[in-house]
This record gives C-alpha cells, structure tokens and sequence, in this order.
DNA sequence: GCTTGTCCCATGATATCCCATAACATCCCG
DNA sequence: CGGGATGTTATGGGATATCATGGGACAAGC
C-alpha cells in the first residue's frame, strides 16, 4: 500500500470528488468503500487521507510510541492530558465512497482547504493529501528546490 | 469501532438529542439501540460515552490491568477497599437510543456540561465525549498548540 | 390533573444511488 | 500489426433515501 502520483480532480457543482482509480487500488480490498479524512496536525489548509486500517495504524503506532504498554488503560481514562491520538481523532471523518469511486467532500474540509473547482491529491506513500492547487504548486515549487539541495548535500554525509 | 468527528448537535426544548450517524453506526450491529454515558473521572464539565460493550470492556481492562488477575473476585468481595471500576459504574447511565436516533440527556449530564442550546460530540477513537460547544473550542485550540509541539518533538527522540 | 418520557409524523437540507456520456486505455482477433 | 470491441475513468445530473430537527399525540407515573 504506497499512495503516489498528482492528480487534479474536479468538484461538481455537489462537492463530489472523484476518488483516483490509483489511490483506490491502493486500499485494503476487503475495506474499498470507506476511507478516513483528516485535518493537518500542524499545517493548516491541508487535508490528510488514508484507509481506515492506515489510520487506524497510525494511532495505535502513535500510542504505543509514546506511552508504553501500560499507558493504554490510562489514557482511556484520563480526559484532563493531552491525546494526540484523541485529538487526530477528532479531526478525522469516516468517508463513504459511492460504488462509482467517488465521495462527497464535507465541508469543513472544503473550507480547510479553501477549494473552488478542483483538488489535488497527492501521493505521499502512506498516506495521501488534499490541496490546493495553487497552494500546492507553490509548496510543490518550493520542495524541488528544497530536495535538489538535499540531494547535494548526501554526499557530504560519508565525503 | 472507531468515533472519528466532532460535530454539533442542538437540543431541542424537549431536552433531546440526535446521535449523529456516524457515532451511531459505530455501536455493534447487535446493540444499536442503548448505549452509556458517564461523567468524566478526572475532568469535570466533560460526559463519555461508548457502547454498552466498549465501556463494559474498558472496565474489564482496568480491573485486569491495575488490580492482578486475582483482583476480580476480591474487587466482588471487598466493599473496603476503594473500587475504581465500581465508582466509574456508579457516574455511568444506559441510555435509549430512540427508533430515529435520538437520545434524552438525562438532567445530571445536562447540568455537569452546562449545556444550553447545543453540545458537541467528538469522537475520541474508543469512546466519544459530550463538551459544552465554547469550552470545547477553548480546550480545542490549546490542544491544537500542544499537538504541533508534539509533532515538532517526534524528530527530536532520535535526533 | 399535570408532568415526563416515548412514539410517530413532518420537513428542509444533504447525501446517496442510479443512469448517462465523453475521453481514454486495454484487449482481442483476424 | 491494425482497428474495432470492450472496459475503465472522470464527470454530469435526476430521483430517492437519510439526517438532523421540530412538534403533536399518547401512555405512564406522581
């Protein structure tokens, strides 16, 4: 499961948004027509997407890492501390998607992304996100340069 | 079983309801129709909930988990000792789920959130929370900081 | 009798289902 | 190997179901 490539997808005049058939084939075929949604934890405009069981994944990971195994019992108890778990939660939406491969995007995240006709979605591996896409070219502009110096700087790294 | 969302529900001057959908298809196929709600142990002002058979679960856990395996017929025998599983029993309610999906919050929880015309329902992974709609935008966005602080943490751990 | 809590009906908004199509990719068969 | 047949993808739109909400009717309980 490795989510990739760039696609601009149209949103009709219903907020429907088209599912890429190369993202759909990345979903776990026993779980292909639900997907989670979430906010950015910390770069706002940006929609985060995955399978359930990716989310999911990432939450047990999140707990596991953080906590240890004893801290299982206490979070789910303790309301006053911070969750990050709880908190991505929060921001997250089950997503049904039609037979045809499409879902409707909620607004809260149209609003998160500030959208007008079209998105782009962006493979990221395990995860993918939504954008948009002015502000994606312009990100996307700015990381070339960004991975051009990165990629002239490994050689430093056993020079 | 997962609550994803937060979402804002009024109360009609009938005192009731509606469990959105998507918490709603998030109960066991096989017990759609009740579920619990019970006051937060540490963090007043906040009411859980979860199904009937995840808040049973969580009790189960923490009887395992804090007293050894032997806790569970001394918890039933020893009315001394204190009884955390117990006193969570106690602040919890079963509550009926309506035909279309609506609930009657009981009084109690009504006042401990300090609800008005509506409440927010935000799903927490394994249970969900009841939140008076302006403290849980305060507790939002303080949490919102604290989750890009632990975000910027992560790389630290190995660095 | 009057409150309290179910049950049922009504409604606007939204979401979902289904059918349709144009562009493109893939397949197959001679 | 060429070209028609077939399938898939991304899009559009009408019909229908569901959601969240409001309110009346009815039964039970003090």
């Amino acid at each position: 499961m490795a989510f990739r490539s760039e696609i601009l997808i149209k949103l009709d005049k219903k907020g429907r948004v088209q599912m890429p058939a190369a993202f759909r084939d990345e979903l776990p075929v026993d779980d292909r027509n639900a997907f989670v949604l979430y906010h950015s934890p910390n770069l706002p405009g940006v929609v985060n997407g995955n399978s359930r069981h990716g989310f999911d994944a990432m939450l047990d990971r999140l707990r596991g890492e953080v906590l240890g195994p004893k801290g299982s019992i206490k979070v789910a108890l303790d309301d006053e501390a911070f969750d990050p778990a709880g908190y991505l939660s929060a921001s997250a939406r089950t997503i049904a998607l039609e037979p045809d491969g499409r879902f409707s995007l909620p607004g809260e995240f149209a609003e998160a992304i500030g959208v007008a006709d079209g998105v782009i979605l962006a493979g990221k591996g395990e995860k993918f996100q939504l954008w948009n896409p002015a502000r994606w070219q312009a990100r996307r502009d700015a990381d070339r340069t960004r991975m051009a110096a990165f990629v002239r700087g490994l050689d430093g790294g056993d020079a």
